[in-house]
DNA sequence: ATCTATTCCTGGCTGC
DNA sequence: TGCAGCCAGGAATAGA
């Protein structure tokens, strides 16, 4: 599942290999994928150099000459390949001057948009996970009402955190994943937003977490689920205290804690 | 504002 | 071995 710091691993890995380069052509395989005619897309992506590839939130954003970007979600199964032979589940291939980008795609839960503007899915993000200040951060929790894992998943609220990196996030800070966002005093936002600058930098150092089938560019897991101390390890003994870990279900998803050193609510 | 449920998808797993 | 049924979840959406 790619969040921050999956995208951020594969952006790294990329960026040196496409800026400067030219779309010679792409073909678009799923309009799950991509919402627009293939053909049309890849007339607007063809003769465009790259000059820079970006991350925010989620998204890989390729900037390309003439204002034109190339925007990229990978949603759950979705993956940037680097000269790798086409597969049934390649869902977009763009031939450089140098190479091959292949977007690949199992579920098909992500989106590739081709235009001038930014698009709105990226324009309606939050402050980026990474960058965001603790000022900021807490500015943002401040008279919500809601319920904090629910609020951190909320990308309009801040971008770049799924479910795995939220519930790591929490445990760390030792905080419950139903503790009222309003109701947090500065010592417990600085804990938090600490947690979350560990998690992220920690993650992007290991290469991202490799839960099920995540590869970078170039075919390589990420180690930073060796770090896990609480995603799916429900029943398994809490690293710190020894408890089980408990999963339970918060919007929607899997949410595992540690009853015992997440008490705070 | 905040909540819940539903939808989109497919591979992998469980259980019969 | 086969197969139905369920689960994982990021984000959009509808409705309460």
């Amino acid at each position: 599942m790619p969040e921050l710091p999956e995208v951020e691993t594969i952006v790294r890995t990329v960026t040196q290999r496409l800026v400067g380069r030219e779309i010679r052509d792409a073909r678009f395989y799923s309009t799950l994928v991509l919402r627009a005619d293939p053909p049309e897309t890849a007339k607007r992506l063809r003769g465009r150099l790259i000059e820079a590839v970006r991350r925010r939130g989620k998204f890989i954003i390729v900037e390309l000459s003439g204002g034109m970007q190339l925007t990229i979600h990978l949603g759950m199964t979705g993956k940037l390949l680097w000269n790798c032979a086409p597969g049934v589940h390649t869902r977009a291939v763009w031939e450089l001057d140098c190479g091959t980008l292949l977007y690949d795609d199992i579920r098909q839960f992500g989106r590739i948009e081709v235009c001038e503007e930014v698009p709105e899915r990226v324009a309606r993000l939050g402050p980026d996970a990474l960058l965001v200040t603790e000022e900021e951060f807490t500015h943002l929790l401040r008279n919500r009402r809601g319920r904090i894992k629910p609020l951190l998943l909320n990308q309009a609220v801040l971008g770049g955190l799924g479910n795995i990196y939220v519930d790591e996030a929490l445990f760390r800070a030792r905080m419950h994943p139903l503790t009222t966002a309003a109701q947090l005093g500065r010592e417990r936002t600085h804990r938090l937003y600490a947690a979350i600058q560990e998690v992220l930098r920690t993650a992007i150092e290991c290469g991202g977490s490799s839960i099920s089938d995540y590869v970078d560019a170039d075919g390589r897991a990420g180690s930073f689920q060796a770090h896990h101390q609480v995603y799916a390890r429900e029943g398994e003994p809490c690293l710190r205290c020894g408890a089980p870990i408990r999963r339970m279900v918060v919007a929607q998803r899997g949410t595992h804690y540690c009853p015992r050193c997440q008490r705070s609510r």
